[in-house]
DNA sequence: GAGTGGTCTAGACCACAAT
DNA sequence: TTGTGGTCTAGACCACTCG
């Protein structure tokens, strides 16, 4: 029985048959563009699980790159873990039981995008002296002045999260209103603070009697707790957090990548 | 006051008085070499915080190596939030608060490298037909046979945490004595099995009477919970394990870089 | 042996930040 | 204006996998 297509084998360079468009004048660079057509292309089933991308030479010159660059946009899907290279053998869509490796950013502002629909009310945003604990987190001396913020997280008008945030004074103004509406660390990029990296503990523990009332919840109830410090790229701490969410209604939820 | 060196300013380029050495002869490639020995000059001080690295052209030609190559290196150590480049002003090495950026596998063989005298007990290693959720979870066929894991960790001769994994039962022949002494993860990799990414869910909950005892908690005292199913290159899940953790003795611990 | 990715070179021009 | 990183090119050779 004849066949028309390139398909005989089980996997073959599906590339082949895809159209990119390469825009030199855009200040977007080239290895990006591919790449996002990539991945488009992968999410979208153009380019289906098992898939081999052909090699780098022969989709360089077809697109009329050199293969540093069609390296560059290839590397950038296999670091976000959609691509598989081995050698001797090429580059491989990832037979994704694994969902796209979610924004690591949820872990920032959590349900921010989880599309539950989350409300966030402020229920304190005062200045005050630092404790010793929010002082050495936040690598100021103890008694400078500090942003507090306390906010509640509430899907569908159930209470989910009690989140309490310090921040160095010096560093932006809190509007309660915006805060509500745009979230902290929006807030925080606009003014300028360029997030690197932060460090987190997750653990439980079980409400008192006061948390509890506040997150609606019964004593004793299991909670999940998060402390949180964020640098910027100079490495200075920017915002310490503690959070306590309750377990019945909220897990943290992500993908990780085994780096090679 | 005459000053020798070139620290005049703040912040000079304090490689310059660094020795590299890149053995050409090595299968170690010259990029991996160089980054090594930059992270080896920051983590032991050579190097600190605040630090430009000087420019790339520069300290290519004093190595004698391509740009590209250097650009690779360095690259490298910014992807692990070491370095900070700014264009037009230079590379810095991170003015670090942070850590080194832990490894994310410590999310997987969780206590194993915590350094605190962990020791595990194959309680159970058997094979039985999937239940539903496992074969789910597994992407299998319900009932095809699975090998089913129960260990408990203890740290301090005190139990921590109660692990129950499931595996194909077609991947690899477990071994209780050396899972005992050397790890899940690394008799996987033993046999062949290379990981690729993992999906987590991170919960909380009242232990039940059972879970207390083999514990040694109290009923309803809070536990942590951790879902994770793992996943090669191929995409297909090769592990999913639920582990409950005793939220008095462990938490989880670590580091998030944001991409830029 | 043929084909693949992995590494490396020696240039070039551009965009951005600081002065 | 000067210096930095960001991007890009057109080659080259090597190491590995597979048939």
């Amino acid at each position: 029985m004849a066949r028309t297509g390139g398909t005989t084998r089980a996997a073959t360079a599906a590339v082949d048959s895809l159209d990119f468009a390469l825009d030199r004048g855009s200040p977007v660079p080239l290895y990006y563009q591919l790449a996002q057509q990539l991945e488009a292309a992968i999410e979208h089933g153009a380019l289906a699980p098992g898939n081999l991308l052909g090699n780098e030479i022969d989709l360089s010159t077809r697109l009329g790159l050199s293969r540093p660059t069609v390296r560059q946009a290839i590397q950038s899907l296999v670091d976000k873990g959609l691509l598989v290279r081995r050698r001797g053998v090429g580059t491989q869509v990832v037979h994704s039981q694994v969902k796209r490796p979610l924004e690591l950013s949820s872990l920032y502002d959590d349900l921010e995008s989880a599309g539950q629909g989350p409300t966030t009310q402020v229920v304190r945003n005062e200045r005050e002296p630092a404790s010793p604990d929010v002082a050495a987190a936040l690598g100021i001396a103890e008694g400078s002045e500090v942003i507090v913020l306390e906010r509640l997280r509430l899907t569908h008008g159930q209470p989910v999260a009690l989140l309490c945030n310090y921040l160095p004074a010096t560093l932006l103004e809190l509007d309660s209103a915006r805060l509500e509406s745009t979230g902290l660390y929006r807030m925080m990029r606009t003014a300028g603070i360029t997030l690197h990296s932060a460090h987190q503990t997750i653990g439980a523990r079980s409400a008192t009697a006061e948390e509890a009332a506040r997150l609606d919840e019964e004593e004793g109830a299991a909670l999940l707790t998060m402390q949180r410090t964020a640098y910027d790229d100079t490495g200075r701490p920017v915002e310490y957090g503690t959070h306590i969410y309750r377990a019945s209604r909220y897990a943290f939820d992500f993908q990780l990548l085994v780096r090679p």
